[in-house]
DNA sequence: CCGATCATGTAAGTGGTTACATGATTAT
DNA sequence: ATAATCATGTAACCACTTACATGATCGG
């Protein structure tokens, strides 16, 4: 249950609501696991009853309570635990890759419109991956370590190297088809 | 619904049953869009009742009747029409990429550990998909058109040229830190 | 005046997994 | 003997998404 272990994560920074957990999330780890404001508040409760938190309620006038999560001894226990385990191989499902290995039934011109549409959304991946160092270096504040920004700054990087590489196969079969150059790809 | 489009794909080359439709799925197409036996099953009265297929029952003696699934007239303008279609950005979760991000917790031997871990994954990951053009020549019973070959094998292709991208990656990383380089690589 | 920020949730639905159930036939 | 192949499914569960609901305050 990664969601579940990522907010033990934050909740470890310091202890949150769980509208700044939803802020925080989409600030780091959006890019490699996203999350919706109601899984986030669905899946807290479900953490306390396991023990991994507790909830110190703020009364506000005008305002909702505030919930402020506070992780326990078993939550960071759990935690600890989680982070060192070997994870299951990550399965990626990519639609588009249908499309591609189908694409014997579609005309050259609509494979390439096909192709071109994933490498522009991989180019504006990689622009906004661009621009995380930059917002991060102001909002953060100052309560992490420079090893802790170290390893986000590498999950960015594993981000723009795996896009830039899948960018340059899209470029270059592009190429290819425009040439009409049908050989199969060296393989292996 | 890319489970159902990639099941009109398979059954617009031949008619074919649950049974098969899983052996096409495992052999083909699994590196990219897994599907269980069981959803497959599922799957298939609900194309039905779309209208997208129609169902041929043949009875056998001691097993069970073979319902074999024909593609109908607005099945293949879906698939059609799917196929040509812009598929929105396929979002990757990677659990392993959230123990790198709270990788701060850790020693440098645990997170080398975590790393090693997926590189050997990706490894092996490599190895399968080095095999798939030998196996696929012989089981291919040779109703694919070349160009259908060359979408295939270019499916796989892009699955092992990301594949040498992030291990290349994860092997200079695990270096770097073995190193007791922690600078900040350099992005963008 | 309008949109962003703060702050909480719930309900229904979707796509997929896990586990269960049956049973003959053929190949090693 | 034993495992693989053929051939069908169902039920419960899980992680996640979509859509809905409320409402004050503050900056442009």
């Amino acid at each position: 249950m990664s969601l579940e272990h990522a907010i033990l994560g934050f909740l470890n920074y310091e202890p949150m609501t769980g509208y700044e957990l939803k802020k925080i999330f989409d600030q780091s780890i959006k890019h490699f696991w996203p999350a919706k404001q109601s899984h986030i508040y669905r899946v807290l409760p479900q953490m306390e009853e396991k023990g991994w938190l507790t909830v110190e309620v703020i009364q506000q006038d005008t305002r909702p309570a505030r919930k402020v999560y506070h992780l326990t001894e078993r939550g960071r226990a759990e935690l600890q635990a989680w982070l060192a385990a070997d994870q299951p191989p990550s399965e990626t499902r990519l639609a588009w890759l249908i499309q591609l290995f189908f694409a014997g039934q579609l005309s050259d011109e609509v494979v390439l419109g096909l192709l071109e549409h994933q490498a522009s959304l991989i180019r504006h991946r990689l622009q906004r991956l661009g621009g995380i160092p930059a917002e991060s270096s102001q909002q953060m504040d100052g309560s992490e370590t420079p090893r802790d920004r170290f390893y986000w700054m590498l999950t960015v990087d594993y981000g723009v190297a795996s896009a830039i590489a899948q960018l340059r196969w899209l470029e270059e079969v592009i190429a290819r088809i425009r040439r009409s150059q049908y050989e199969l790809p060296t393989i292996g």
